[in-house]
DNA sequence: CGATTGCTTGACCCCCATCAATCCTCGTGG
DNA sequence: CCACGAGGATTGATGGGGGTCAAGCAATCG
């Protein structure tokens, strides 16, 4: 078990403001867990009594409406922190992780979180800014959400899918489905796959399979911002 | 000019956890505002440095879309605190706060704030809650908008607000104008006013004027919730 | 008392949700 | 090694939701 004082993932999130003992003391009680793809790191309602780190892989983090559709709010990567939400409002979860490749993340206990919070004020001001920072986020995606047609929540989505996962493979290298994709952007699966394809006619981007290759990056984002 | 330690409305948000001693400090250099009906309080992009702790009356926080529509955010009343998402973040505002009635508000400096963060935890914490609970908040209105009718979400908005702002005239206590309800539900005007007037066709509301009455709750639960 | 702002209703039509059928692509077991 | 089944991807057809334009009405205000 690797130690978080040896660790460079901490300079991603608010534990750069650890001090060394804080480390040390962090690297007795941490625990670090491995989830394949698919399986779920956590559940709406689930009480999660502490904090993940994710040290690889890549998580959708969702929420289920009425409808039975899962929205995916958020996706997690390499430094992110999730559950902090949860752990300060002292709620269970109102979200469900899943991986959506293989993923390893540490998970810190709740109390030590807490200690941590009481006792280091640069810790606690950097876990306020990921916050505030979440919540300006969140507030643009519902202006989105509200205004924009599904064909510019799409070109967002993908302007977001490149700035974020892009490899040489193409933007997709986190493996959403179409589901998925249509999950992100709130709509039906079809009605994805069917902008999708006329985005290619466009030569607005190139598919091969399930992979995606952004063409025009200029045009996504005048697409994206009106007509 | 009134003093925080006699203030009941602290109370209802972080500055409750402050001690007497911070109170009087605050009372020091916290200003008072009032604005009318209409008024901008702070629009996005301007530097608030600094806090809004609402006393009385109702403000419209809201941000604006690429297609030029002001998407409401937020409906802030007495209690709720403005502006520390920007503080925190050491950012300008990306948001947008006009009052719909005359509204009395304090500005606390973000020097003020930054002090007690560092020197109260209890006051950290508070405000780190405010933030959690805004996010949970933000998290759910993302998923109503993306997977929701626009009649359900004005059923959804109806609740809400006979929830929050009802008073025997009606739950329109604040004055919205349909335009301003559009903007909440994230639609057009005219689609807000059409199915206002089907809700009263069901009797599921009542309008006289501008005014609008709840009389089946049970039933615009179940309107707002599924099919 | 004009004039501006907000409210309401009608007409039109496109976007997009839904249902259905087919194709593709793997992983699994025979 | 191949067959087959299951989940994902794709395309077509269809209908309704809801955006937009336009006109008329009501209310508020200087």
């Amino acid at each position: 078990m690797g130690k978080c004082e040896q660790c460079g993932i901490r300079q991603l999130n608010a534990f750069k403001e650890l001090t060394k003992d804080e480390l040390i003391r962090l690297s007795l009680c941490k625990s670090s867990k491995e989830i394949k793809k698919g399986e779920v790191l956590f559940d709406e309602g689930e009480h999660i009594n502490g904090l993940y780190c994710v040290r690889n892989g890549v998580c959708k983090v969702s929420k289920m409406s009425d409808n039975g559709k899962d929205q995916i709010i958020n996706l997690i990567k390499k430094g992110d922190l999730i559950g902090e939400r949860s752990l300060i409002s002292n709620e269970s979860s109102n979200l469900k992780a899943v991986a959506l490749n293989d993923v390893e993340v540490c998970f810190i206990p709740k109390e030590e979180v807490i200690k941590n919070l009481q006792r280091n004020p640069n810790f606690t001001m950097g876990m306020m800014q990921k916050l505030a920072l979440s919540l300006k986020n969140a507030d643009n995606i519902i202006v989105d959400m509200a205004q924009k047609t599904v064909k510019q929540r799409l070109a967002v989505t993908l302007l977001y899918l490149h700035e974020n996962f892009k490899t040489e493979e193409g933007i997709n290298s986190i493996h959403l489905t179409r589901e998925d994709i249509a999950n992100i952007i709130g709509t039906a699966t079809e009605s994805a796959i069917r902008l999708l394809s006329e985005f290619k006619k466009n030569n607005l981007i190139d598919l091969k399979g399930k992979e995606i290759f952004v063409l025009n990056i200029p045009k996504l984002k005048i697409l994206a911002e009106g007509l």
